[in-house]
RNA sequence: GGACGAUUAGCUCAACGGGAGAGCAUUCGCUUCACGUGUGAAGGGUUACAGGUUCGAAUCCUGCAUCGUCCACCA
């Protein structure tokens, strides 16, 4: 029974009944398979509080194209989709939430909220899958994970054990970026820099026991002056080495202070001294160490200056500092205010200005851990596509310091860490212990503080797959083949997952990262919700398709690169997508019911053994682009060969054959354009899963899905340059009248003669196959009458003329025939081929050319040179006739 | 202060050592029996700039300019 294909291609409806299909059928879903080579990529699990962005379109489509690909090559293919628990954005959303209702998260308690996370999570956490769905994304849905479910969890807390027992986490009195609208220590890849125009206040502060005398510092923070326990000045600069061991009273304190001597202090910036507040700047904080100074934390938690501020406590950071200035002037110790921009770090979540606070933390000490991770880069183990995030990477493995992982959240993994009330010891363990170890004490008490929601993330491409239990997936799958992400993520993830795979895999848990950018709006803007900029992928699908959205991101996309996105582009993916449907629409409906025979070989006309030509070539460089990751360039190849070469050429001159009563010459014709088609469906499927699927099970009704089906190959013997050429020449013949019939304004339903008079035997013989094997191509040259002549003495006088490199056509066009404009595009022609004939002859008289350039392109411009040179001949004997 | 990226047709981007390409836009045609979400033709670029290497450079090197991104403790 043949199945009819409608008008225009109408995604709706399609799509979900074929994702269901898919779904049912289990195509999505891998086992460990000992016949086959496994092929694997994680996927960077969204957040369960995410709704799907343009971002996780383009990453998606990316893993999906790889992951379809790999599946039709054969291999035993797992795309290990997930959700992240997202500690802090879906903690945050939740007492949003529950504030909402008149709920105060303090109130309810640490299992209460819990409990409503949880329910979040269950409502929420397959919003966004279900939005992958929608993308065409074949990911192994049944083996969906998420970061706190029981195994991941497990993985966890096992490798938090083991790394304390390693001595690499350990809980210490740090300076951390402290959030005071979050209230949680933030890690260093959360700070984001951010210039803010501030002031330079310049304070005295006086030298104790030497009235009058004073010492000038200049600082962006007054505030913090409260928290100084020194003044430094640089130990070699003269300025002020007499004041060195000095002592100095704090302003508004009553307290005294040290001026200290230290390398770290710049000679040149400000005025050469610095206050010293250890507990609050980080640098401070080291300096701090090295001299033994005391740490006062002034703030609370909130950000408010506490207890020990005297007047200022209570007040928020930056009105202290407005009082402090305006006391100081009063004092007469503010010496001048100077306007000053900085980068101050911000947390990139809220954008809240982070304050840097001394306070009791875990740790991962981060120094031997990144040796592997660095060398893998090295040593080629990791690559990056493309290569310059290598730089990027190593950079901040080289310079990086330890990672704190402890936050004061509630909503992820809590920290395995037990405090004796008794000894005030702290104990590391699975399950609570039932005695202090150190002192026997029975009142053990969890630590309150959760783990960064990167730390399970990092464990994310082994511990998905059962570890730390050595499961036959383990072994199976892992390590992964690439990785996919955006740049934006490599400091908090890919890194992460890196080291943490080489510590407690032992291996590195991919061998590419692939990195896209992003996709901006049309005027280059990051897509944003406070600008309100962003594009909803799913009104995208909704509009025109996930195959046009899934096009549309691919197109002209270099890896690592941002792009931008367009409707317009959403549009001519849409075209392309009902083109390949009509083209088959149209196959489909010259098939036959039974079976097509496949030709023998002499029975393929020249054009039947082109497009099977190109067909082969065009599958081997599409393949091997995709080897190289180059996923814009393979399905530009693909697109270009669909259109214009099968389309608008092949189609065109195999449909004369199809009102033919040569049964033999229409089969060829069939059978190629089914072959043909079959394959470059195949080609497009990792692109366009959901219409190419469409069209191949309606063109094979026997086969279940196009999903499954062999990835083409190269075979050399459908291999045929002769064909190739004679196609060429073909080509340039209908595209010379095509051009100049367009150039005099020859209406279309305007039939003439055309004589062909060759130049040569070659010539004649290359004419004469294409007049006996091209049938019906007379009406792509609008000739009523096609004839080849062994010389010019019978062609009427007033005919136009295409010059080809091995005939000259001539069609006689009468009145049409303006001499005058004639004579100026002949010349027209005649100037550029001498261009031609300039460039090639100039190549070829270089004697360093000829010595120098690979033989093959010396060949080459001399076949080229001989062409233009008769092509000149002939346009020059043209111009003679008008003369 | 460093590093990286971008600078190519009106717009958005490809090409990355051998004659500058696509999509969109523009102009002029086409009710050709798959598709007007189509089709044919045309116009449009000293590949930011200045040097250099090379037989040959958009492509490699150096410098410079503009824009962008990341990193960085200049208080």
């Amino acid at each position: 029974m043949k199945k009819e294909l409608a008008k225009t291609y109408d995604p709706k409806g399609i799509e979900d009944r074929l994702y269901q299909k898919w779904l049912d059928g289990g195509y999505f879903h891998a086992e460990v398979n000992p016949d086959k080579k496994p092929f694997t990529i994680v996927m960077p699990p969204p957040n369960i509080t995410g709704q799907l962005h343009m971002g996780h379109a383009l990453d998606n489509t990316m893993q999906d194209i790889l992951i379809r690909w790999k599946r039709m090559q054969g291999y035993e293919t797992l795309w290990q989709p997930g959700t992240d628990h997202a500690a802090i954005s879906t903690e945050v959303k939740v007492i949003k939430h529950l504030a909402a209702q008149g709920i105060e998260k303090e109130k309810i308690g640490r299992e209460e909220f819990l409990k409503h996370c949880w329910d979040w999570r269950k409502e929420y956490g397959s919003r966004i899958v279900n939005q992958l769905y929608k993308l065409g994304s074949s990911a192994d849905w049944a083996r969906e994970r998420f970061t706190m479910d029981e195994g991941c969890s497990e993985a966890v807390q096992e490798t938090f054990i083991r790394l304390h027992e390693k001595g690499l986490i350990y809980k210490g009195n740090r300076i951390i970026n402290w959030c005071p609208v979050c209230k949680t220590s933030i890690s260093d890849a959360e700070v984001e820099h951010v210039d803010q125009n501030g002031f330079f206040w310049h304070i005295n502060y006086p030298v104790v026991g030497e009235p009058g005398r004073f010492v000038e510092i200049a600082t962006t923070r007054p505030e913090t002056m409260l928290g100084d326990t020194a003044v430094a000045v640089n130990p070699e600069d003269e300025r002020y080495a007499d004041i060195v061991g000095k002592t100095l009273e704090l302003p508004l304190t009553g307290r005294t202070i040290p001026v200290i001597a230290d390398e770290y202090v710049d000679r040149e910036f400000g005025t050469g001294c610095v206050k010293i507040t250890p507990a609050h700047d980080p640098n401070d904080f080291e300096v701090g160490k090295r001299h033994d100074l005391e740490e006062i934390n002034i703030m609370n938690d909130d950000g408010t200056m506490n207890g020990l501020c005297g007047k200022y406590a209570g007040l928020d950071r930056y009105e202290a500092r407005k009082q402090i200035v305006a006391d100081l002037d009063a004092l007469g110790l503010l010496v001048k205010v100077v306007p000053h921009t900085h980068a101050v770090g911000t947390h990139d979540r809220c954008g809240t200005t982070v304050e840097p606070m001394v306070k009791p933390q875990w740790f991962v000490a981060m120094k031997e851990l990144a040796k592997p991770a660095i060398e893998a880069v090295k040593n080629g183990d990791l690559t990056f596509v493309p290569e310059r995030f290598d730089k990027i990477y190593l950079h901040w493995l080289e310079n990086i310091r330890d990672w704190c992982i402890s936050r004061q959240l509630w909503w992820g993994h809590r920290i395995p860490a037990y405090a004796c009330s008794n000894c005030g010891k702290i104990t590391v363990a699975r399950t609570m212990p039932e005695k202090c170890p150190h002192c026997g004490g029975e009142h053990l008490v969890q630590d309150p503080d959760t783990l960064d929601t990167w730390f399970s993330s990092a464990l994310w491409p082994f511990s998905t797959l059962g570890w730390p239990e050595k499961t036959p997936e383990l072994e199976y799958f892992y390590p992964t083949d690439v990785l996919v992400t955006g740049y934006d993520i490599i400091f908090f993830w890919v890194i992460r997952m890196v080291f943490s795979g080489y510590e407690h895999t032992g291996k590195c848990p991919f061998h590419h990262v692939l990195i896209h950018g992003l996709v901006r709006d049309s005027q280059g803007r990051k897509m944003s919700k406070s600008l309100g900029n962003g594009i909803d992928p799913l009104e995208v699908i909704d509009k025109y398709g996930a195959d046009a959205l899934r096009l549309t991101l691919m197109t002209g996309n270099a890896p690592g690169n941002d792009m931008r996105f367009y409707w317009e582009q959403v549009e001519a993916s849409r075209n392309f997508a009902n083109k390949i449907w009509n083209a088959s629409r149209f196959i489909m409906m010259n098939l036959p019911e039974g079976e097509i025979r496949e030709p023998e070989k002499y029975e393929l006309k020249p054009a039947d053994r082109w497009i099977l030509s190109r067909i082969n070539t065009v599958t081997r460089e599409v393949t091997e682009n995709l080897e190289h990751y180059e996923l814009g360039m393979a399905v530009q190849k693909i697109h270009d060969f669909l259109w214009d070469e099968f389309c608008d050429w092949y189609i065109e001159i195999a449909k004369f054959r199809f009102l033919l009563a040569d049964e033999t010459a229409k089969n060829a014709a069939l059978w190629t354009l089914r072959t043909v088609l079959s394959k470059g469906l195949k080609l497009l499927h990792p692109y366009m899963p959901f219409v190419t699927e469409e069209i191949y099970t309606t063109l094979n009704p026997e086969e279940e899905t196009i999903m499954t089906s062999a990835w083409p190959v190269y075979e050399e013997q459908w291999n045929f340059k002769d064909s190739e050429i004679q196609m060429e020449i073909f080509r340039s013949m209908v595209k010379g009248i095509r051009n100049i019939r367009s150039e005099m304004n020859v209406p279309t339903a305007r039939k003439t003669e055309i004589f062909v008079v060759p130049k040569d035997d070659h010539g004649k013989w290359v004419f004469e196959n294409i007049l006996k094997t091209m049938q019906g191509f007379e009406r792509m040259v609008f000739a009523r009458e096609f004839k080849i002549m062994d010389d010019k003495s019978e062609v009427p006088e007033d005919s136009v003329t295409v010059t080809l490199a091995n005939a000259v056509l001539y069609i006689p066009l009468n009145e049409l025939v303006d001499r005058k404009k004639e004579i100026e595009r002949l010349r027209n022609e005649h100037e550029k081929i001498l261009k031609e004939i300039a460039r090639a002859a100039g190549m070829l008289k270089n004697a360093n050319f000829l010595r120098k350039a690979p033989e093959s392109k010396v060949y080459e411009e001399r076949m080229k040179l001989a062409r233009y040179q008769a092509v000149q001949a002939q346009l020059l004997e043209q111009l003679k006739k008008y003369e």
